[in-house]
Formats: C-alpha cells, sequence, structure tokens
RNA sequence: GGCGAGUUGGCGGAGUGGUUACGCAGCGGAUUGCAAAUCCGUGUACAGGAGUUCGAUUCUCCUACUCGCCUCCA
C-alpha cells in the first residue's frame, strides 16, 4: 500500500498518513470569507489542498475521499457593502442585499479558483445555512460548563480545558494571558476567552436564539460544519498557518469539548503565507492584488498555478515577476503541439515517479522536475499524464496558441499575415546575398524588423517573423 | 515579550548521514553569412560556531539574520 507521509502542526513531525477509514477519507479546509475578491493569497491554500485531494484520490481511490471547504458568510464586510448598496437606493431588503453580495463573491471565487485548475470540493457549506447546527453546539457546551452566557454573548471558557488549550499552537493559557495585548471585554471570566455567539445590532439582521437575536463567531461556524459533513473526528483538517491561532486552536476545543473527544483532526497541515517581491501583500505597500487582477492583466491560471505548485507548502513563497515568467516560458514547452503533439489526456493516471515525491510531504516541486525530465528525455505521454494529474497543462495546443496570443498583438493572425510579406522579402534578400557575399541589405533590414518588435528566426526552412508583444505596425516600412 | 517557520550555487528551488536534484541565467561547442531560436556539454552551494559520528549540508545545542502569528487576514 502506498503511504503518504505529511508534516503534522499537531506532533511538527513527519508522520505516515493513515486515515480512519480508507473507504472515506475525510479532510475540511477553512474557505473565504466571501466579501470580496478573493487575492492572490487565498490561491495558496486552495491550491495546495487541492494537489492534496488530487493525491487522496490517487491513493484511496476517486471515490473514497470527502472534501469540505467552506464559505463564511457571516461579516461585518459583507454587511457594509449591503448597507451602503441600500443607502444608494438599491432594491430588496437588507437581509436579500447582504444574501446577494454573498453570493457574487462566490460566484467570482468559483470563477477565479476555476481559472487556477482547481477542483470542487465536494461540499462547500455556507455559514448561515448552519446555524441550527451551531446554536445546538453551543447549547451543548453550557450544559457541559465549558461555556457560558453573558450580556447576549456566549464565551467559550478556556479554564474548563485549560490543560489542553494551545496546544496546536504551542502556548500555554497563562502565557497567551500575560503576552496578551487585547483589550479585555468586562463579561470575560478569562481573557481569553472567546465568543461564540454575539447579539446583532439592531439594524443588522440575526437569527433567534435562546440568547437573543444574534449571530455565531467565526470558530463555532467551522467546528459545526465539519461535525455535519464530516463527523465528530476525522483525518486532515487545512488553512493557512496564520488561522494556527485562534482560529484552529479554538474550533479544536469547541469541537472537542462538545463532541467528547480529545482529537478533532488526526492530522494539521498549515501552508506558510505569500508574499510579493519579498515583502507581504498589503495594501499599504501598493502590491496587494487579487487573482482577478493578474487574469485580466493576461496571465492565464495555469501559470498562476504553477509558481504558486514551485514552493513547498510550508515555505514563505515569493510572488515575483521573474517567476511569472519563467512558468509562461516551461509551460509554453510542454505545450509545443509541433514538439510534444496536442493530444488531450483522458488517462489522468499519474506517473509513478510524480507520484514518489507528492507522498514526501506534498514534494509537488520535486513532482515538476520530474516533469522536466519527462520533457526533456521527450517522455511526453508521460508527460500529459503526470502534468494533467497535477491540473498542469500540456500537450495542450490550444493553451500553447493562447500563450502565444497573449504575449502577441490584438490580433496576431492578422499581424502574422501581414509578416508574411516581410519574411519573404527577408528571404529573397538573404537568397541575394548568399551570391554576393554582402549583407548589409539584409541586416539593416532585418533590424527594421526587430525595432518593429518583429522576432526574427532562420532556420533551414527560411526566414520566420513573428510579432512579438512590442510589436508595432506603424515602425515597419512599406514594401515596395 | 511569547509561539512558530525558515536560512542551500548568480537567481529560483528540492533532497540526502558518505553518491546527480531540477529550472533559469552563465560559460564551451554544434548550427548560422552574423545573430536569434534550437540541440549537446559544463562550473559554482549547503548562514556561523560547538557537539555526536569512521564520516554531517543532512542529527543535537548555541548564535546571527529573515519571515509569520499573538488584532475574526489564507
Amino acid at each position: 500500500m502506498t503511504t503518504i507521509k505529511l508534516h503534522n502542526t499537531k506532533t511538527r513531525k513527519r508522520e505516515d498518513f493513515v486515515p480512519i477509514d480508507p473507504k472515506n477519507v475525510r479532510m475540511y479546509l477553512c474557505g473565504p470569507t466571501v466579501y470580496d475578491r478573493a487575492h492572490l493569497g487565498n490561491a495558496r491554500p486552495v491550491l495546495v489542498f487541492d494537489v492534496l485531494n488530487r493525491l487522496l484520490r490517487h491513493v484511496y481511490g476517486e471515490e473514497h475521499v470527502t472534501y469540505v471547504r467552506n464559505f463564511t458568510d457571516v461579516d461585518d464586510r459583507i454587511n457594509e457593502t449591503a448597507q451602503k448598496r441600500k443607502a444608494a437606493g438599491a432594491e430588496g431588503t437588507l437581509e436579500e442585499l447582504i444574501h446577494e453580495r454573498s453570493n457574487e463573491t462566490i460566484h467570482w471565487y468559483h470563477e477565479d479558483m476555476d481559472a487556477l485548475g482547481a477542483r470542487r470540493p465536494d461540499h462547500e457549506p455556507r455559514a448561515t445555512e448552519y446555524i441550527a447546527q451551531m446554536i445546538a453546539m453551543i447549547e451543548d457546551l453550557i450544559a457541559k460548563d465549558h461555556a457560558y452566557a453573558a450580556e447576549g454573548h456566549v464565551l467559550f471558557a478556556v479554564d474548563s480545558w485549560k490543560e489542553h488549550y494551545g496546544s496546536l499552537s504551542g502556548r500555554s493559557v497563562d502565557d497567551m494571558i500575560a503576552g496578551a495585548r487585547v483589550e479585555v471585554a468586562p463579561y470575560k471570566r478569562n481573557p481569553m476567552d472567546f465568543v461564540m455567539w454575539k447579539p446583532s445590532p439592531d439594524d443588522l439582521p440575526g437569527w433567534d436564539s435562546p440568547w437573543g437575536k444574534g449571530r455565531p463567531g467565526w470558530h463555532i461556524e467551522c467546528s459545526a460544519m465539519a461535525k455535519e459533513l464530516l463527523g465528530e473526528q476525522f483525518d486532515i483538517h487545512g488553512g493557512g498557518n496564520d488561522l494556527m491561532f485562534p482560529h484552529h486552536e479554538n474550533e479544536i476545543a469547541q469541537s472537542c469539548c462538545a463532541n467528547d473527544t480529545d482529537t478533532m483532526a488526526n492530522y494539521w497541515l498549515h501552508n506558510e503565507m505569500l508574499q510579493v517581491e519579498g515583502k507581504k501583500m498589503s495594501k499599504s505597500l501598493g502590491n496587494f492584488f487579487t487573482v482577478r487582477d493578474l487574469l485580466d492583466q493576461g496571465v492565464p491560471g495555469e501559470v498562476i498555478r504553477f509558481v504558486m505548485l514551485s514552493t513547498h507548502y510550508r515555505k514563505p513563497m515569493d510572488w515575483t515577476e521573474k517567476k511569472r515568467e519563467e512558468a509562461e516560458k516551461t509551460l509554453r514547452l510542454w505545450n509545443d503541439p509541433d514538439v510534444v503533439g496536442f493530444v488531450t489526456a483522458h488517462d489522468k493516471k499519474p506517473d509513478r515517479d510524480v507520484v514518489e515525491p507528492l507522498l514526501n510531504d506534498l514534494n509537488i516541486h520535486g513532482a515538476i522536475a520530474e516533469l522536466h525530465k519527462m520533457y526533456k528525455e521527450e517522455r511526453f505521454e508521460q508527460l500529459i499524464r503526470s502534468a494533467t494529474f497535477l491540473g498542469l497543462p500540456a500537450g495542450n495546443g490550444e493553451f500553447f496558441m493562447r500563450l502565444k496570443a497573449l504575449e502577441q498583438t490584438q490580433n496576431w493572425h492578422e499581424a502574422g499575415e501581414e509578416l508574411k510579406f516581410y519574411a519573404g522579402k527577408l528571404n529573397e534578400l538573404r537568397g541575394e546575398a548568399m551570391q554576393t557575399k554582402d549583407f548589409s541589405a539584409v541586416d539593416s533590414f532585418r533590424k527594421m524588423l526587430l525595432d518593429a518588435g518583429v522576432e526574427v528566426k532562420i532556420t533551414k526552412a527560411g526566414a520566420e517573423a513573428i510579432p512579438t508583444s512590442d510589436y508595432d505596425h506603424s515602425k515597419l516600412e512599406p514594401l515596395e
């Protein structure tokens, strides 16, 4: 049996992955809060766990994996947009406008992640559809003295689980209190107690509960949805490492106390953060951008995917222009119909050489290195199958043409036709020059083409003129 | 201050207790009127110090530096 090794945050060690039930391997990933377009950093966990999802299905069978990724659609930023729209005269109730904003954002999210080649999870629960389960869980926690209601809030009492709380992130309750810089709400018994339910302001919608009209805290959402869809205990829980504390820590506390278990998930996987040109992506630094921004700039989703997968998930990854270029170059080679052929892989079974590195804590870059070898050794059939498995394009002539078209003019075919005449002229001049040994006319003609942003290739078959992204028709001198 | 991750050749980026990463760039060659493109070949590395070991880039400890989290940001 093939064994997958994964670095478990819980133990800080690389461990053999042993599923609870090989017939149903269960994985939960914390999904986005749907208040706006996904930024580039949001794409990292999606792609990392997309590969893990593919790998699990490869090892355990397509039908033996359940992958859940939630949508958090309870959020002040969603409400804000809805309120603004209402103030601007939009039709419908505030509730409707809020729902509309969530729907809109979820639609964008799907569009963008689809473009990156991420397979959709089996379930994509929305928090607002699981309020009843959350309330039930909270009631249960109160009954078990792990939580208490105060001033319309319900808080989890960390002291009731003091010996376990903090074990994932390696902190103790006492340490955390010592280092805490947050202002403590007066109704908290312990400064580290966190909110599971809070009252809704009068001007915002909420749900009826035993503690009055209100809404759930962020952490209880994941606990409730994971339990409902994956059971009290499941195999893998993932997310960005910024979620390790407090989000995941709180999930564990809620779930274990409510379910009377000592474990929520057996394996916790956390991806490192994304940086842009060496710095953290932030609006103030001006290096903040969304996946959509890149796609609109003409960066193919496949290229974004390739760059993202090139760095191991537990290392900080830097998005740079140079990487984008290299990725594009590589994918161009792998998809050149003249070299690789023009094939669609029906069989998505990856080669053993590509699976091997993946088994070792998702060494995706190692797998990509194998793809390079396959290309070099002209094992194109393997290349196509294996790349397809990783969600990367290979042997896809359509993609190749798309890349070409992108880096060339807005109307590549038109320019190509036009340039045929120039290529012909160049051939003519060369033919003459071969006789006279005077190449000055050839060189100056070629320089004119280069200045106009035309790439000139000379092969045995003759000269070829190809427009580049700098192609400027007006710089071409008319042919007599 | 607390917790965690990282530090590999010009750049990106894997991996290993003793052996080739891989890609890009560079260099040499083939090809070419000269180039470009392409093909072939090729050099350079494991932050610093101490320890364990027959032997460490790989294990342990210390130091330095970088980054993240501790603020419902993946």
